[in-house]
DNA sequence: AAAATCTGCCAC
DNA sequence: AAACGTGGCAGATTTT
């Protein structure tokens, strides 16, 4: 006999997608992935550290040219790392002021700030040195310098995942943090190069017998999928629309917000002289850099709660069009209008964090909102743009954490069993599995590890997920 | 001199 | 940055 209700059905290891706070559903989703965080922590990736020796030392020659450079213009030595010495020169002495005018950090200081200097960069050519600086400095300090210093003897570097630490369900990852290589600079795409397949003669050494072929890598990165859970949870029918069609959604904010036609984000397939959305097209490379990078950004920060202020800034910042507070309120509005399925399910997790004082996920996975008792508006809107992005970014884990512990209980232990086949799981960064793979198997394994990732968690709108293989990390794009 | 804080920036 | 969210890390500055 069968209750009157419809149980959510089980998905791997039992676990289900319920809507309601469910601790026991919780601890399975998070139980499962452990066993490839822990096979992630203790293999390390491979990282060529003479790549970064070099990159450091291009890098430094690179610093000495322009801190002569700018300590010339400013007539002075000047750090430029230091904020306090670069506020007074470029606001005061050099007089170079921001359209939107000085801000200040929460300490009362001027903010020197990037998403300031860059709307005075063109201003005074110290601006962009400054810029620059910062950028290598960061390269440098954070990563060619670092990074060798961290690997093992077989020249790997191991981070340490969490799944303890985040209030979303996320993994996090440290000593080094490897889900922030960098991969949009030019200088720190070539940081994430240095990540590469093991030579051949290190991977005879590390596994003695291996008469194998060399190693790739392989990355499967799941689709807008934080945008898709959105969908789902939303039910919005015209975002649904667009995942059901296979349909771009940065793409089409990208063309929004260059006010281009309908038409020309709708003729895929049609019109190729004017598709910039097939990646066929020889202006896809460009337009994704260019326009749908920021998009992402743009399209993520209003369905968690940009304001119109926030949205002025931001684009000024990625050197978009300048944009009125007007402008801004209207594009909301018009995203909001179009998505109004989207706009009430946002609503209700308002309701639910103030109501409840918790917001929680698909999987039941919870967080608590204290922020909404707060007496001071700006805590409780924080607490309120918290409770909409939880919801998503954490469901959205459930569908990566489930793929985690499906792919290395079935296909990792099958290719594994294998002789002379490499079958590592390497990296987790949030939406996507980075492994380590014989070239033999590397086509078969990343399908059949696609095949899981897409339907890991049946939706109301399918997955997708694209699959990139290459000796280089920085090549997997 | 070490620890804590501030500011800034890399990624998703 | 006062107000998209989630993180980790480093250099400068301030406090102990
Ligand atoms: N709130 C917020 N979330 C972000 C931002 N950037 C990335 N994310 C989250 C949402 C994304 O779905 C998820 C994975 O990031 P990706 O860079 O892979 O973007 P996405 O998968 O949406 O697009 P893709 O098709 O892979 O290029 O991380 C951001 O700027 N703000
Ligand atoms: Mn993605």
């Amino acid at each position: 006999m069968q209750f009157a209700y419809m149980d959510s059905p089980r998905l791997y290891n039992g676990v289900r997608l319920i809507d309601r706070p469910s601790p026991e559903n919780v601890r399975r989703l998070d139980l499962g992935a452990l066993p490839m965080v822990n096979e992630m922590n203790g293999r390390g990736i491979y990282l060529d550290c003479e790549e970064l020796e070099c990159l450091s030392i291009e890098i430094r020659d690179r610093l000495e040219g322009l801190e002569d450079e700018i300590d010339g213009m400013a007539g002075q030595r000047i750090n430029p790392e230091s904020s306090q010495q670069v506020a007074p020169l470029v606001f005061h002495e050099l007089a170079l002021h921001p359209p939107g005018g000085i801000k200040f950090t929460k300490t009362g200081k001027e903010s020197t700030v990037d998403d300031v200097l860059s709307t005075i960069q063109d201003l005074h050519p110290i601006v962009p040195m400054i810029l620059e600086h910062r950028g290598l400095v960061k390269i440098l300090g954070t990563y060619s310098d670092k990074m060798p210093l961290l690997v093992d003897e077989y020249s790997r570097v191991h981070t340490t995942f969490s799944a303890v630490t985040t209030s979303t369900g996320r993994l996090a990852s440290s000593d080094p943090n490897v889900q922030n290589i960098p991969v949009r600079s030019v200088w720190g795409k070539r940081v994430r190069d240095a990540f590469r397949s093991t030579p051949i003669e290190v991977l005879r050494e590390m596994t003695p017998g291996y008469h194998g072929p060399p190693t790739t890598l392989s990355a499967i990165d799941l689709s807008q999928i934080e945008m898709v859970w959105a969908a789902h949870l939303s039910q919005d029918p015209i975002m649904m629309g667009i995942f059901d069609r296979g349909d771009d959604i940065h793409t089409r904010t990208a063309l929004a917000m260059m006010r281009l036609p309908e038409s020309v984000c709708c003729c895929r397939g049609k019109n190729p002289d004017h598709d910039v959305t097939g990646h066929g097209c020889p202006v896809w490379n460009e337009f994704k850099i260019k326009y749908r990078l920021p998009s992402k950004t743009l399209g993520f920060g209003i369905l968690y709660g940009v304001t119109p202020k926030g949205l002025v800034l931001q684009i000024a910042a990625a050197g978009g069009p300048s944009w009125s507070m007007d402008e801004a309120e209207e594009f909301i509005a018009k995203w909001f209008g179009v998505y109004t399925g989207v706009e009430s399910w946002v609503q209700d997790q308002y309701a639910r964090a103030r109501r409840y004082g918790m917001v929680w996920c698909a999987f039941g996975r919870v967080r608590y909102i204290p922020e909404v008792r707060s007496m001071l508006r700006g805590v409780v809107n924080a607490g309120l743009r918290q409770a909409g992005n939880q919801p998503v970014t954490a469901s959205a884990q459930g569908t990566i954490k489930l793929a985690m512990a499906q792919v290395m209980d079935e296909l990792v232990a099958e290719y594994q069993a294998y002789n002379d086949v490499i079958c590592w799981p390497l990296l987790q960064i949030h939406d996507e599995l980075l492994f380590e793979l014989s070239t033999n198997i590397a086509e078969e394994f990343s399908q059949k590890v696609h095949d899981v990732m897409v339907s890991a968690t049946p939706l109301s709108v399918p997955v997708r997920a694209g699959i990139e293989t290459g000796e280089l990390w920085g090549d997997l794009k």
